[in-house]
Order: structure tokens, then C-alpha cells, then sequence
DNA sequence: CACACAAATATTGTATACGATATTGTGGAC
DNA sequence: GTCCACAATATCGTATACAATATTTGTGTG
């Protein structure tokens, strides 16, 4: 995901398909995006002729990534009955930010050990698109963005691996907010990035870590995570 | 994989399937303990039409199998290429090794402030198996059990997520292990797994944590992390 | 009018045929 | 004798046709 074109939205529209066929990594992409950027709402059925339609594909490639998808609880796969946006019960999305705060509290310390400019850059230029999009009043960028920081920043501790934990983590997270974000203000704080850029880059690492534990219990805790019903929502529209 | 009957190994020989056309799942349970118990071994290639004929199912159901299985990192999917038992790298299996020391550390200090009867209860009988694994002189059994042991005290922290996360570690571990054994005694040393059980069970959550990192860290001290050369196997023999 | 049951429809599950790509084997030129 | 080009083979990638299953609709009866 760190090294996607992204920002545009040219679909193919109906049989006309985008000039080189999708294969399935793009098609995994797309949906995955659509899913993050709340465009594709939990518990949406996904039904494999419609996504064949967009993509001007067969079923065969859908289902690779819908398989993808399936295995990085983005969505749902339920026998004989398809695919469907994941609805994370609320006991999952407890579990989903206990298990952050474990892994990206681990990795903002390491991250502060290792600090040096490309870091700096890196974060930096991140905080810059993230205060951007919010002057802008881009909600859905917003989200994008808030999501996005939490990931480069566990990249900076080069640690591949509890990085592509908390790849999964940020998106399951994606659609926890979707289902249960009450009317407070905002569900990530820019000031807090902030600060923990700062603490990260200063090599606080102890800081840090309590820092990113507040931060991500602080996002918990504004969530009114009471059971809620399903949201569904118009596929054609949204991705046509 | 906790609630699998185990233990059986009648698989359909040629074109005999076994009397239940096998599903997916079945395929994907099969592939992974034989991978995890070193019946294959790293870099072996899973060709479709041979597990085809094997488990007497068309290409589909296999490459669903596959397909989960590469998600999991246990094998690798090449383009054009087919299907390989994964074989980690040296940075990687240090990577795999860094994530347990974080994760499995927090569980089992989870683990030690839910203790209960029932805790009590499936670490011991774990940890009777192993032993008799080990009177046994079962090599591919102590293997199993000793990754096994790992698999149950995760899950006794009851956080889902984050014991699926070691699940699929555990697994990683065993093909790093596969590669990189070194002579040396054991790879886990059955005291270590007794006494931290004691420690989980006596609520001594931060010894229990320290001692789970030590072990693991002397788990990956005790390999021989150097670049090796794969080493393929038969896949027919092994399956049939 | 409500309910049970059956037909019709919609959707996914599977196998298989065909095409694309990589690997291997063979022959000739240098 | 070695290297390179080219053909032959093996293997995977994709689409599509057909079967199995779930859902919805329609109908009749209490």
C-alpha cells in the first residue's frame, strides 16, 4: 500500500473497462479503499456479477480478491451466500484496539530508537496532507489520512511483520468507526499525531508509548460501542 | 485448529478420494499441519495438478486452499510459477521472533490475570502430552506438541486476534526452525514450557512475561541464522 | 388475514476447457 | 566445447458453463 498511485477515481463504467484489464491486486485495492474510505459500508453484499460488471472481468479474479479480502477480515465470506462488508461485533472491536495498542505502542518505541531525517520527513510530510485534508473539510480524506499516519508510522520501525498486523488492525478499525462513531468531535485528534511525532522523533520512546496507548484508548472510549444494526448500501452507485 | 479430530492419516490414494469429497478447508488443514510438522519442507514445490489427483478434487478447491495458505505466509504463490513451501529469510525469521517476544509476551501476562481452573486444566494436559510425546521418541510429535503448547497458551489469554496472530507466527516459526535447526539439544526445552506454565498459573504475570521472552529468545539463539540453500522433497510419497 | 408449503429466481460453488507464460530441451554456429 | 536461438513441454491464469444452494415469490388452505 506505501507505494500506490492513489487519489484517482476513474472507473470503467459498465462493459468499457478501464484501457488494461484489472487484475485482481487493483480490483483487491479498489475495494479495500472503498471499504477504509467509508464509501462501501458494513454489511453492503458484495455479489460477484455486479463486481464482474465494473471491472469488465470474469468471476475468477473477483474471487481472488474477495479470497484476499475474506482472509484480512475486511469482509465476510458466508457459504452460498456471498460476500459481505465486515460488521465487527463489539467485542471484536475491543479486541481490535487492545491488540493495537499492544503492537503499535511496541512500535512507536522502537521507532523512537531509530530516529533519524528520512523518518522525520516521512512524518512530517504525512502531518502536512493530514492538516490539509482538514482544512480542506475532505471528511472521507480525513479518515483516509488519520488512518494512513497510524500506518507510517509503524512502518518506521521496520517491522514488516507487526506492520501488516496493524495494516489489518487500522482497517478493521476503518469499519468499527463506521458502525459505531458517536456525534463527539473528531475520532483522531490532530494534535495528538502531532505530539507523538514529536515525542517519536525527540527518542522518547517511553513517552511515546503512553502517548500512542492514551491516543488509541481515547479513540475507544469516544465510540459508542453499544450492538447496532446493519448498515447497507447501493454498490452500483458508489463504485460507478 | 483447535477443534480438529487430528491424529488420523488415511488420505485417498490416486484417484480414490477419500469417501466425503474433501472441501477447501479440509485441503487447507491437511497442507498446513504437514507443512508445520516438516512433512514438507521449505521450498518444495505444491504443484495444482498433482494435489489435484491427491485429494481426488478439481483445481478450484485447491487453489482456495492455496490461496489461504499464502495469505498466512506459509507457502509462497509465484505468478506463472505455481505454489512453494515458504522459506523464510534470515531478517524475516528474526522479524517472526521479534513479533512473538511482543506479542505472545503480553498474553501470557494476560493469561496470568485470568487464571482459572480450566486454564489450569488445558495447560496440563498439554503439557502431559509433551512429555509422553517426548518418552515416545516421536520427533514429529514433540514438533507439533511443542508449537502446540505455544498455540494454547495464547489462547488462554482469550484475545482472539491476537492469538490468531500466533497462530500464523507459530507456523512461521516451525519453517524458520525447519530451515535453520542447529545440532544442539532441543529446540524448547520442555522445563521452560513447565515453569511457565507454574508462573502463568501462580499469577506471576511479569516473571511469566520475562521468562516467555527469554525462552523465545533462546529458541532463535539456539538456530543457526545463516543463509542456507532450500531443500525440495517428494511431495508424492509425503501426502500418499 | 396469517401461515405453510411449493415453485421460481437469484447467487454462489465447482469443474473444465482454453490461453498465456515460464522452463526445459535441442540443434546449430562460432 | 560453449553459447545462443528456437521449439517443445509443463504449469499456471482466466473465463465460462453447469450444478448446488439459499432466498424470494406466489398460491392455497385453515
Amino acid at each position: 500500500m506505501s507505494d500506490m498511485p492513489e487519489g484517482e477515481s476513474e472507473i470503467g463504467e459498465g462493459a468499457a473497462a478501464p484501457s488494461p484489464k484489472m487484475d485482481s491486486d487493483r480490483i483487491y485495492r479498489r475495494i479495500f479503499d472503498a471499504i477504509v474510505d467509508h464509501k462501501l459500508l458494513p454489511g453492503t453484499h458484495l455479489k460477484e456479477d455486479e463486481l464482474c460488471d465494473h471491472f469488465g472481468v470474469g468471476r475468477t479474479r473477483i474471487r481472488t480478491a474477495l479470497s484476499r479480502l475474506a482472509s484480512n477480515h475486511v469482509i465476510e465470506l458466508v457459504a452460498n451466500r456471498g460476500a459481505f462488508v465486515a460488521r465487527p461485533s463489539v467485542e471484536e472491536a475491543r479486541e481490535v484496539f487492545r491488540a493495537r495498542r499492544v503492537i503499535e505502542g511496541h512500535l512507536v518505541r522502537r521507532a523512537a530508537d531509530r530516529r533519524d531525517d528520512a523518518m522525520s520527513r516521512a512524518l512530517n510530510d504525512h502531518l502536512h496532507g493530514e492538516r490539509a485534508a482538514r482544512a480542506a473539510g475532505d471528511a472521507a480524506m480525513v479518515i483516509r489520512r488519520c488512518g494512513r499516519y497510524h500506518q507510517v508510522l509503524a512502518d518506521q520501525a521496520e517491522s514488516p511483520i507487526m506492520a501488516s498486523f496493524v495494516r489489518e488492525l487500522i482497517a478493521r478499525s476503518s469499519l468499527i468507526i463506521a458502525i459505531y462513531e458517536s456525534e463527539k468531535p473528531d475520532t483522531c485528534e490532530m494534535d495528538e499525531h502531532r505530539l507523538l511525532s514529536d515525542l517519536v522523533l525527540g527518542g522518547h520512546g517511553d513517552e511515546a508509548a503512553a502517548l500512542m496507548d492514551r491516543h488509541l484508548t481515547g479513540i475507544e472510549n469516544r465510540l459508542e460501542l453499544k450492538p447496532r444494526r446493519e448498515t447497507a448500501s447501493d454498490l452500483q452507485q458508489i463504485l460507478g
